[in-house]
DNA sequence: TCCATCAATATTGTATGCAACTCTTGTGCG
DNA sequence: CGCACAAGAGTTGCATACAATATTGATGGA
């Protein structure tokens, strides 16, 4: 691996962790000094970070860490929504029957973390349950895009299971997802997961006091 | 503009234009030489172009220039007719009384270009269209996600409307599309745009000669 | 007192040089 | 004759130095 790589990864982890704050100036020297290494790796790093949204540069004006307004922080939820929903109503349609027992198996493990209220080993088979949703569309192009925004997304979702109750929601919305797959009911795991979603968005709501933005009465 | 930002400019119209096959190798300091530059903005120039998908680049092997397989060109269609539909979906849902009406009126000029074989500047009005639909989600999330599909798929579509007759069928298809947009008729309008692009698909499959990849009996 | 302009400083963009790694090619051994 | 290993060349990764531009502060005038 090269270095600027690892760099990306220390870089985002202080990002996410809270080193820096939104909207830091981040001072390319000052990287490099930190780090031990040169500038040039430091740039490429940047670059990389760039593209995954995570900071933001401008010719000539350096990189800054995101600001997520709230407003975007909702579009990307939507957008979220919307990928899984189209996965799930892919999955439906083409998933093997040994993509879909698999599924069935996971989602049953879950059910188990979810009784014994194992916040952390549901928190990782969740991303499992999602991941093999995208992986089921057999498109790559798609799982790239929903892997993407869920990166995007996850310093957002942290508590996600704190809320009270949440875990065994989730695996209820979960269920009706998994049948909808697993009979082949298109409509019904496109319309599932984007409630699915939309719940588990509103329980962000909740935790972090956001508000979605109200419709502009254009 | 950087320096940068110019090269990844001209070396993608290189690549897209056919100078750079598919496969070919991009060494630094050849593209150096031949800009006119140093290998450092070339190297910022590659990590652009590898973002949007248009080069591979591997630590310490260098940059290639992108070889589609048929397979995974098929799922890009895919990919962006999925996204296409929701966008379409999104906006039948959103769109201001004022998108709806200029969106009516671009698709209104459209048929004029038609029904004059005008195929350069339908190709333009198309691209239009299509982008107005995307901006009607109100989310730029979805629209950035649209965007870069589209630029990847570009140059597959140089001689989408040469087939005769496609003319009046894409503004056929439009049509459809649109008035379901109009009518805020979400289902609608995610199915007859997911009709569209895939017609859209067929057509260069017929042009191309390329045949889907049959399903895998898994 | 406020605004505009200019200079100084700091930071990014680019060039060049060196180090590390990969790939090729040639040679020797089986 | 074929394969393995090693040495060499060539390319990429990184460091350092220089150039160009943005930002900030001060100073002068209105």
């Amino acid at each position: 691996m090269t270095r600027a790589e690892r760099l990306a990864g220390e870089i985002a982890d202080a990002i996410l962790s809270g080193e820096f704050v939104p909207g830091a100036r981040l001072d390319e020297q000052g990287l490099a000094d930190r780090y031990g290494v040169s500038r040039t790796p430091v740039r490429e790093a940047l670059r990389l970070l760039a593209t995954t949204g995570l900071i933001d540069m401008r010719p000539r004006r350096g990189a800054t860490v995101t600001q997520i307004t709230s407003e975007h922080l909702f579009e990307l939820f939507v957008a979220m929504g919307e990928i899984e929903a189209t996965c799930a109503r892919l999955s439906a349609l083409g998933m093997s029957p040994i993509e879909r027992r698999r599924l069935e198996a996971l989602h049953e493990r879950m059910g188990d973390m979810a009784r014994a209220r194992n916040e952390d080993s549901y928190a990782e088979a969740n991303v499992a349950f999602h991941s093999a949703i995208y992986a089921g569309t057999h498109n790559s192009a798609l799982v790239e895009i929903a892997t993407n925004l869920r990166r995007r997304l996850s310093p957002f979702r942290r508590a996600q299971f704190r809320a009270p109750g949440r875990l065994a929601l989730s695996h209820a919305e979960h269920e009706v997802v998994l049948l909808a797959i697993l009979r082949g009911d298109a409509a019904q795991a496109h319309a599932a997961m984007l409630r699915h979603v939309n719940l588990v968005e509103d329980a962000f709501e909740q935790l972090s006091g956001t508000q979605p933005p109200r419709e502009k009465s254009a």
